[in-house]
DNA sequence: CCTGGGTGTTGACAGTGTCCACTTCTACAA
DNA sequence: TTGTAGAAGTGGACACTGTCAACACCCAGG
């Protein structure tokens, strides 16, 4: 009695997604190849065009994926926040930047194809979407740690603009082994402390944006 | 009388290295390709070969030239910086955090190649020797403001590595066109208001890094 | 039962990185 | 001045890639 793979893979979308983050990971996404995800999946080399136009669309999934769990990741209160935290909404803006560097550094082949991989926005506009939704989250953090008086008020876009390019630099850098810190715990405590000190800067009696 | 190219170019490698960074400039490093730098230089598709080894050699050229010409901008003084400044140092490391930005709006292709292709460390040591080079600017920049009182004493490397991500994440978001700034200009007004936030919260009654 | 269309396969083509053998020219020694 | 070794450039080949077209399979709804 043969034992043999039904001709329909049953549910090939999702594989590929799986294969596709798992060989990102491998080789990163400049070597990653249409035909290798394939072949992982165990499908011929043309079965992913049934479910993707081209080779971008499967990243663009990729990349609408890693926007979607970062958000998750950003609006999840984080088990740091202290129920008897003066300022929680302060707390979890900050909690929000941690886990910002932690996604990156948990699933940097996301992040290396949600930022670094040029995707037309116009032919994928889902993970621009996406990262919209992500970077509001943020904006209402901010504005929620403003009504608690632990931001300054004003130009919340600009006060999440600074907050993201800081994690982001700090998420870039550490997943491409260019800051001076090995182990993930390094890198986050490195992280806590430059989140920190930036907060420190935007006391609320700053100066207006010029 | 046929006016021809000469069998031998001359001085291909400078004119390779040119024609790949405009090449880079218009369709991105994913999509570069060595023989359209070859077609573009006037050559037949294997004389690049006679100068890199391979594909990536090239592209390492240009990240170790980018990493040279931003270390350039990193130590100019920078115009602004007045001579009657009470603390120049100061005045430097802020003007250097602006000129990386600056130097990213200008040579993205520059930027891009530099941080986000893969290059086996091992294989091409000569742009993280660049790339070393151009950090250790930054950092005597931080001692030297440290030296003047104008940051507070203690980790250099970890206030380098700040200052450093914050400038990195904005310049990357910007040239990748995530950040609602669209001129050059906003775009460094804003890097401008950053650093000064992040310079704030440096102050030298700062914690140490836990 | 039968049939349309979604799913998967095989084959093909142009374009790519890289290897090899070959040609052309330059620089330097005799 | 001449010869020649080797640097610089050429053309062809190979395996591999993304993508297209034609075909095979098989599950749903009539």
């Amino acid at each position: 009695m043969v034992l043999k793979r039904p001709y329909h893979h049953g549910n090939l979308k999702p594989a590929l997604l799986r294969a596709a983050v798992e060989l990102i990971a491998e080789v990163g996404p400049a070597a990653f190849t249409l035909r290798e995800v394939a072949r992982r999946a165990g499908i011929s080399h043309n079965a992913p065009y049934r479910h993707f136009r081209e080779k971008d669309e499967l990243l663009a999934a990729v990349a609408t994926e890693g926007f979607e769990r970062l958000a998750d990741a950003l609006g999840k209160p984080g088990k740091a926040t202290r129920t008897r935290n003066p300022n929680p909404a302060l707390g979890r803006f900050q909690a929000s930047g941690l886990a910002y560097v932690r996604f990156a550094l948990r699933s940097p082949e996301h992040l290396l194809v949600m930022f670094d991989w040029p995707l037309a926005p116009d032919r994928y506009p889902e993970p621009s979407a996406a990262a919209e939704r992500a970077f509001s989250i943020l904006v209402g953090l901010v504005e929620a740690a403003q009504c608690e008086g632990s931001l300054p008020g004003g130009d919340q876009l600009a006060l999440a603009c600074i907050a993201w390019s800081l994690v982001h630099g700090v998420a870039k850098l550490a997943i491409a082994k260019r800051l001076p810190f090995k182990s993930e715990s390094k890198v986050l405590r490195f992280a806590t402390h430059a989140i920190k000190t930036l907060y420190d800067g935007m006391g609320p009696k700053q100066a207006p944006l010029q």
